[in-house]
DNA sequence: GATATCCTTCCGACCGGACGGTACGCTGTG
DNA sequence: CACAGCGTACCGTCCGGTCGGAAGGATATC
């Protein structure tokens, strides 16, 4: 495997048997998995090389094999999230076109995926501003994508009348994001309200209110 | 000093004059200054202890007599943050009771905290598990006492027919906590909207929501 | 009030350990 | 025999924390 890892080099390569039986593919996975374990726990700082290795019942130079450093781990495991993001919203953008069913269809598609990608978005959070230089102006632009996304069908509802005017599109968009990122530092998989009812609870607060209708 | 830096030992002590013309508490407050910039810009892993000395004009030596470790600044910071939210939440509650004032003040008073202690609230959320132990179960514990307060008053407004009653009191308080916590990754404070203003959308939004009124 | 002693504040050199990364060797398939 | 997959041993560095000491006002003692 080429020393560069950059963005999924050959990513449907056929999966042939290399000696002993190895399967690169596999293991490359099983190495992001146990980072994202013990990322999402300790954090990126926290834990060592030689845990992600452990953990994974392998060596450091398996994992020097696969990546090119620490950092390349994280933006591959990033952009892993972030690529998940765009095609979810490039789905959402081209369905309806309400702005109130886009914006509760993005608030349920967010929640989501915090709770698909716990791991992903909390790394994602957490650790962003860890990436160096290209590689962090690489993830930023991306995630911008994606709040644009959200900033667009606001404006979008508000043009069309859709939503009210004295509010600003993008602070409403802050809003929307915050509420639902941060979710992934409480939303409970297993708890009682499913994600969907907690999305559609979120939707009713945003579009419609806490306050009570007129009686 | 003695060498437990427990929530300031004798907090005004008279201001005398050491050898040397030294002012210890001076001192100690440049360095918790020197650390509220460095970890807010580099993270707390990411900011060794020499360096945080040396941004004082001073030494390990120096940080070593004034803190137990490096941990114990971090709670330190964290609870000087803490401590003001708390005194602020007591402040509220000890004025109206009308439920929609009383959450429009939260939400007022969440973004200029982003605002004022925004290096205590960026360091707050990023590196509060960092803690170990007794100290993140008392910082938890507090930030425990934060959200229930917020939670109290969205439940007070349910149960006195203020909110609507389809909303689960929890999940709208997570959404409100969220919707102020994450101020903190864009708000600007020179920016072309004033907090307040900010403040004054966000509750429009959550208390009217985005849908246009019936034409 | 002069002297000796104490104690706080801060400095500077040092230590032990952990961690990211490297060099190289081994294996077995093509 | 070339080369991918992976293991092993090792290196340089950095960093949290320690330790002894210097400076000099405060305090006690006579």
């Amino acid at each position: 495997m080429a020393r560069t890892t950059s963005p999924r080099p050959e990513s449907a390569r056929r999966r042939q048997r290399w000696p002993g039986g190895y399967d690169p593919e596999n293991t490359r996975r099983s190495l992001i998995d146990s980072a994202l374990q013990l990322f999402e726990r300790q954090g990126f700082d926290r834990t060592s090389v030689q845990e992600i290795a452990d953990r994974a019942q392998l060596t450091k130079g398996a994992f020097y094999h696969h990546f090119e450093s620490k950092d390349d781990l994280l933006r591959t495991i990033q952009e892993e999230y972030l690529e998940a993001q765009l095609t979810a919203i490039k789905k959402i953008e081209s369905g309806s076109d309400d702005p109130k069913t886009r914006v509760s269809e993005l608030i349920r598609f967010s929640l989501t995926s915090v709770a698909e990608y716990r791991g992903h978005v909390t790394i994602f959070y957490q650790e962003r501003r860890y990436l160096t230089g290209d590689l962090f102006a690489e993830v930023t632009r991306k995630r911008d994508l994606v709040e644009a996304a959200f900033a667009g069908m606001v404006a979008d509802g508000v043009t069309r009348g859709a939503f009210r005017a004295d509010v600003d599109p993008r602070i409403a968009t802050f809003g929307l994001v915050g509420m639902c990122a941060w979710a992934y530092q409480w939303l409970n998989v297993s708890g009682p309200l499913s994600v969907d009812e907690v999305a559609r609870q979120f939707a009713a607060m945003v579009l419609q209110g806490l306050e009570a209708p007129a009686a």
